[in-house]
DNA sequence: ACGCGCATGTAACTGGTTACATGATTGC
DNA sequence: GCAATCATGTAACCAGTTACATGCGCGT
């Protein structure tokens, strides 16, 4: 997604400073799409050149001048188009679920202390990004939630519930699993558990 | 995730030309990571270099020789280490979701062929790269599936699975809320006023 | 005194993709 | 005859991030 379609999305909410547009996406939209200041000020200079935001310079006391940019309605026109022109992907890049894939190769230790840290990772999600936003019923520049907005947030929310849940559920198989595995594998030399498991299957 | 990593990975399931470990990556891994020739190319020069693989070129009858690649001892080290290495992220891109939070914006026409999109493309997903794979039992270059693969498998088929179950239950009720606030804001059309006045604040 | 929040910007880097050049074989 | 599969590679391009330069005010 084009960092520009995103700053006017954003800059529907109300105008802005290029600051503020960062801060707006980091706490509304960070855990699906991301944007830096070297990419959001040139897009903005970009916009301001197209006509598709106007800026402002507001003096402030004890402070340089800050920019306040805002949407106009070409800006507006080139949001919808934009976003219509948009084809509608969802991608996950998972470098949790490679190291899974290689789970095999690798100590237990590390295979558990990445479990636990995909499971901090989506809890924080929960709590923070998801469940403190759907209950102050409040997103971008402290606008309502549009129904979009609800819409993604459930899905978040029931994407995320699920796959915590199962990790929970599936975590001892795998580490189960992978035990006996290696067992069978590398028995280990003195007193051969191996042997004594293999005779048990 | 590093390119050289994956391909060390998926040379631990028997050794490969540059062409295979593409196919195998789309195949196995496409819906987590990606990998195209110009990344796997270099890579393999570069693993081949610190001889953590070994090139073979086998002379083939009306074709051009091709170079086999096989990971070594030291390769295998590496793998491992990089592996531990990694921290195990899981990010998502997605478009889509964006889309939907500025979907009181968009023509109802898109919104829902955003839905149909991504839902055509999650059964696709579930039906090719899951339920495919799992009744199987294969996974890279003919291998059994290893555990930490069955792991990520039963994820991925769970929270698309969840995915799947509540756009089919909101997606009439995000259609209907998306209809009410069109109605309440725009009875009767003319531009958006009140926005532009609140943008000049 | 130090770091954080506010505020704007740029330059270098990076990790990749796209598209191309090349060419034979097999199947429709 | 055309597309697809096999097979290797390179060069140009790209959208972004990181890190830096700059600087004031406020709280601790």
């Amino acid at each position: 997604m084009d960092v520009r379609t995103l700053t006017l999305g954003v800059l529907t909410h109300g105008a802005m400073t290029g600051y503020d547009i960062k801060k707006c996406v980091e706490e509304n939209f960070r855990d699906v799409v991301s944007a830096s200041y070297g990419s959001i000020y040139p897009a903005l200079a970009d916009l301001a050149a197209a006509g598709h935001v106007t800026v402002t310079s507001v003096e402030q006391e004890k402070r340089p001048d800050k920019k306040v940019y805002a949407i106009t309605p070409a800006g507006h026109e080139r949001l919808v188009s934009d976003l219509v022109a948009t084809e509608p992907r969802h991608r996950v890049r998972s470098e949790f679920l490679v190291l899974m894939c290689f789970a095999h190769l690798l100590p237990t230790a590390t295979v558990d202390a990445a479990i636990d840290s995909i499971s901090a990772y989506w809890r924080r999600i929960l709590e923070e990004d998801i469940e403190a936003c759907e209950a102050e019923g409040l997103g971008p520049n402290g606008t309502p939630l549009t129904p979009g907005m609800r819409f993604a947030l459930g899905y978040g929310r029931t994407v995320v519930t699920a796959a915590q849940a199962y990790i929970v559920r599936h975590r001892g198989t795998l580490l189960r699993e992978l035990a006996e595995a290696a067992n069978a594998t590398n028995p280990m030399p003195s007193h051969d558990q191996a042997a004594h498991d293999r005779a048990a299957e």
